[in-house]
DNA sequence: TTGTACGCGTTATCAA
DNA sequence: TTGATAACGCGTACAA
């Protein structure tokens, strides 16, 4: 036996005198051989060490086995935790992960959809609703099954595994106000494109309307996901005219900033000033004092995602639309003003 | 013009009245057809909507512009940092990411390091130096292109981009050494099967031999990568009946739970007791007090990893070995002992 | 500069 | 249960 550099199936098929569909039925379908050619081939399967060709996998079998995911960043835990179990996932089922980023901007997500279509991605994650029609257009045109995480909504013609972030908002916030807070402050990530943070601020509002206390004129920092900007906007609350007595959050990363800025300004929490974070994040329990913020299940999320979008390569018709619960995380950074 | 529902090159040479040659060479070697007909072909490329095959063009051209990385896990902000920036390389110049994590298992790599390459990654991206040998032989088998990241070593037969972890740590511990401290204890990720970890214990033990401090019954514990697991060792190191006057940890996320549990322990940073951590994550600034911890250039790393391996794919004799600065942040948990 | 024609390594259909 | 063989869609010598 002379063993090729890399062997094909062809080569496997010659050593073991079948063809090459037998190989391949012995890989793909080992019931549907019998056990005596079976061992046989997948001897010599093993003995050449061959692997098939992806390429010509691909190419012959109209699929990759791998599923694309487009995060607006792996640099923030949340979208980490999520991602990781999505992997993990897809691994207990033989598909692999093919990952992109798209920095928070609409444009660079539609190229990446496309992108990672092209490199022949069987399904994709998306993160959140909020894109260009055309784009699911895009995918519907070309049966590229799809799952819409992070964010739930009602459309019965796309699958989504998601949690209420309106909700969740709604009921800190409720919570807030029955401890006698009246004069909030927030701090947001950028909402535009950002249906998560969008709807964070809506269930705020709707919280402060339904108890009779002015969200017209609420005060809305916008900025972009960091401690830093976290710091700098509570400062700019603080020092605003109309000192808040709680501010709230959009994020924990954005809450970690807040707090990191209250103690540089001698403020106390929350006797001082009350903050509230939200995702739950492994930091939040490690900052002083602990913050009171929303837990979210984002591995479940990942993990039933990545379920979700298995069936749908298998059903193209199937569709789920998933909603997780949430809770609020009893911290120490919120409590009745003083 | 019948428009196909998902054209082919074949679909668009006959609409542009070209060969299929013609309108393969207009995609990938634009110049070497003239501007007549590349703008034509370009035109009906466009109009069709036509987006190459991956699995043919991966099967006849014998690359996927794919490259695959295995890390231990997402869920850990210095692995998220630096694959983030390897993505944005990666498609910077039109690459795509494959991902896959290993949980910290050496068997759980060597299967997905298989699996990766199986999915036609054209190079991958590994972590850390210490792998089964012969897995190295299969990638060379192969001519897959690889570079080690996380890690610096001399070898010149294989790329590398890292920084000297038990040079950083020495430098550390010297200086907690130079403070006054004497009586030391160590949490450690786990650190078989983990080079980062074994070097930077290494650099703890070398400097206290070098400063005549005895390094042999050193107080080490190992742990799994969490908050929880920090706060525990801590606790255990505290009560020994040799109490340590610091504690220095393996990475960041370890001291952060340290720091946690000291102040539930009432203990004062660093009056009662000096913490240190490794990374310099974003985490490391918001505990109070700031951390003293060794800043490492995740970022830079991931990039200059993905350009290397990139001309790797070029031109396979390609080897660098790149060692990233590090360097000593002051926070306030490191002072002298009292 | 352009076209012809073959090869790439599988999968899957159909017949034996 | 097995084998022969036709796709699959693209890249690329080679020829024109």
């Amino acid at each position: 036996m002379n063993k090729p550099e890399i062997p094909t199936l062809d080569d496997v098929a010659k050593e073991a005198r079948v063809s090459t569909a037998t190989v391949s039925r012995c890989l793909n379908f080992p019931d549907r051989v019998s056990s005596k050619t079976r061992d046989k081939v997948l001897k010599v399967v093993k003995d050449l060490g061959y692997t098939p060709n992806f390429g010509a996998q691909a190419l012959a079998a109209k699929r990759t086995n791998t599923f694309g995911a487009i995060v607006p960043t792996m640099n923030n835990a949340i979208f980490a935790a999520g991602l990781q179990a999505f992997q993990e996932e897809l691994g207990r089922n033989g598909a692999t992960l093919l990952l992109a980023s798209s920095s928070y901007s609409a444009e660079v997500e539609e190229e990446q959809i496309r992108s990672l279509v092209a490199r022949g991605a069987d399904g994709l994650l998306l993160i959140g609703t909020q894109r260009n029609e055309k784009i699911y257009s895009f995918l519907e045109d070309r049966k590229i099954p799809y799952v819409i995480s992070w964010s739930y909504q009602d459309d019965k013609t796309r699958s989504c595994v998601g949690f209420d972030n309106f909700q969740a908002s709604y009921e800190l916030t409720t919570k807030a106000i029955n401890l006698g807070h009246k004069k909030f402050a927030v701090i947001s990530a950028h909402a535009n494109s950002n249906d998560r943070a969008y709807n964070r601020v809506k269930g705020i509002r709707k919280a402060l309307k339904d108890n009779n206390i002015d969200e017209q004129n609420l005060p809305l920092i916008e900025c972009g996901y960091s401690i830093e900007n976290g710091s700098q906007s509570f400062k700019a609350h603080i020092e605003s005219n109309n000192r808040p007595t709680i501010v709230m959050c959009g994020n924990d990363v954005l809450a970690a900033g807040a707090v990191k800025q209250a103690h540089q300004m001698g403020l106390k929490i929350p006797e001082d000033i009350s903050i509230t974070g939200f995702d739950n994040i492994e930091l939040a329990s490690v900052i002083e004092p602990a913050l009171t913020t929303v837990h979210v299940r984002h591995k479940r999320m990942g993990m039933v995602a990545a379920q979700v979008l298995l069936k749908q390569v298998e059903d193209k018709s199937y569709r789920e639309n998933i909603k997780l619960e949430t809770r609020i995380i009893e911290g120490k950074s919120l409590a009745k003003p003083s």
